[in-house]
RNA sequence: GCACAGGUGGGUGAGUGGUUAAAGCCGGCAGACUGUAAAUCUGCUCCUCCUAGCGAGGUACGGAGGUUCGAAUCCUCCCCUGUGCACCA
């Protein structure tokens, strides 16, 4: 019979950085019976896989996941591949486009690739909610919905607030909630963990388990993470998250561009750093260097210690030393994709010396055959190389000064260049190695 | 089904016949400033093409037609959204 730590121990880590605990005395009396009996306690969350990629936001709630799973709990993580079927009804705008099985599918493994950076893969059970959603018949469903009133629905404030403002809400959208709700019936989950905009949905499973006759879960909410902005919560759709896939230059880097205030959120939620600790930071250390160590430990988190060391050293060359870092992106580009078709080739073929990059390029390199001068848009080369989406907006950013390459800033829309060659390319904050072969 | 109100660029939201590629705001991008930032200030923010400039052209105000020298603006039909009506035969 597995041992449990003692209940107040348990309830005082679990509850570290919570938002909402509904309700404390009855996550302790299912603590204590648990460590009466023996039996570890169900534990919930469950995860829509319409976006392959978690961000750090998601991992606010692994986190608490995991804690319970160090205390021994067992921990199912929930893919809502039936409820991703059925469209998510997160209020804004459209109806996101349903997903195809197959798609599902895909989000879910590297979904789980991923999430078992943070949960023991192990211990964590994962399991579907089709596997009993996709059993319910016509009746069943009636008889589901038939636990809850239109009213009861309306509470929910994203509902409520599209109700009263007279904007369309679906009725399949009201199904969404009854689904999850389900879902805490079929596994008998004794705690449910989701965010604090999930709170509505998480309450419905008590409501539908008290209903079927099985003791009520808790419920317990983290908070919402803030994106890059520091306004809007962290999310893909609003550009404004860290991906744990992204590279540990970039990862370090967007943790850099938080401001001061965010990094202490940050620290809070996403670090092991304990509550005493970040308030003595607040008070002693320059917010940079907390910022850099804050950077350094998420790095860490998903890659390794190693690349974020690295990470850390490549950021402080770009950024700080105005050097290029090691691991700049390499692009590669074809050189008829990028050539002058106007009237400029033969300026240029008369020896015009207008857009004198190549001189930069002798400098570097004393070999470099005359012969091989090419006229380059700078528009197109800026296009194809990622920069930005449109010819348009490359022209705009050139006249802008925002535009370097080899560490000048060019403001013509044609460069003269040695081909073969390797471009270093900036616009703005990115940087790129542009090859331009034949 | 009937009546009424709506459908504008990434988001809000002006504009009701003519310098309107479409105000303002938000967001986004870039420049300056800095401790990376944030804040602030400045510029830009549909696309294509050109040796690049207050350049040339093309698309755009739910959809399709129409009126007009000219339409986001007027007319017709359609689609979509919201609200109200619906029974007392």
């Amino acid at each position: 019979m597995p041992t449990f730590a003692p209940v107040d121990e348990q309830l005082a880590y679990l509850k570290k950085g919570s938002a909402e605990i509904v309700k404390e005395s009855e996550l302790r009396a299912k603590l204590e019976k648990s460590r009466a009996s023996g039996k570890p306690l169900r534990i919930k969350a469950g995860f829509d896989p319409t976006a392959p990629d978690l961000h750090l936001g998601h991992t606010v709630l692994m986190r608490k996941l995991k804690h319970f799973q160090d205390l021994g709990h067992t921990v199912t993580f929930l893919i809502g591949d039936f409820t991703a079927m059925i469209g998510d009804p997160t209020g804004r705008s459209a109806t996101r486009p349903p997903l195809s099985g197959d798609e599902i599918m895909r989000n879910a493994k590297t979904y789980m690739a991923q999430v078992f950076k943070i949960l023991n893969p192990v211990t964590t059970q994962t399991r579907f909610n089709s596997e009993w959603l996709n059993k319910l018949k016509g009746e069943d469903w009636i008889r589901l919905a038939a636990k809850i009133t239109v009213s009861q629905m309306l509470e929910r404030e994203d509902f409520h607030k599209r109700f009263m403002e007279e904007k369309p809400i679906a009725l399949h959208e009201l199904l969404y909630p009854l689904a999850q709700g389900y879902d805490s019936v079929a596994l008998q989950s004794d705690v449910e963990l989701g965010g604090t905009d999930q709170k509505f949905n998480l309450l419905m499973g008590r409501e539908l388990q008290r209903s079927f006759g099985q003791e009520s879960q808790v419920v317990l909410t983290m908070p919402i993470l803030e994106g890059l902005d520091g306004v809007q919560k962290m999310s893909k759709s609003y550009g404004n998250a860290i991906g744990i896939q992204e590279p540990p230059l970039e990862m370090y880097g967007k943790v850099m561009s938080i401001s001061d205030q965010m990094m202490w959120r940050f620290y809070e939620l996403l670090t092991d750093v304990k509550v005493g600790e970040i308030e003595q930071m607040k008070r002693e250390a320059h917010p940079m260097q907390a910022k850099k160590d804050l950077a350094q430990r998420i790095v860490k988190d998903f890659h390794s210690a190693e690349a974020a060391t690295k990470a850390a050293e490549d950021w402080a060359k770009q950024f700080q030393k105005d050097q290029v870092p090691d691991s700049v992106q390499r692009v590669a580009v074809k050189l008829d994709r990028v050539a002058v078709t106007g009237g400029a080739k033969e300026f240029l073929r008369e020896g015009g010396t207008q857009f004198p990059l190549w001189q930069a390029q002798k400098a570097e390199d004393e070999s470099l055959d005359p012969q091989n001068i090419k006229p380059v848009r700078l528009d197109k080369l800026l296009t194809e190389a990622g920069f930005v989406d449109s010819r348009t907006e490359a022209s705009r950013k050139i006249r802008e000064k925002a535009v370097r390459v080899m560490n000048k800033v060019v403001q013509v829309p044609i460069v003269a260049i040695f081909v073969p060659c390797d471009l270093l390319t900036s616009l703005g904050r990115q940087t790129k190695i542009v090859s331009i072969t034949e």
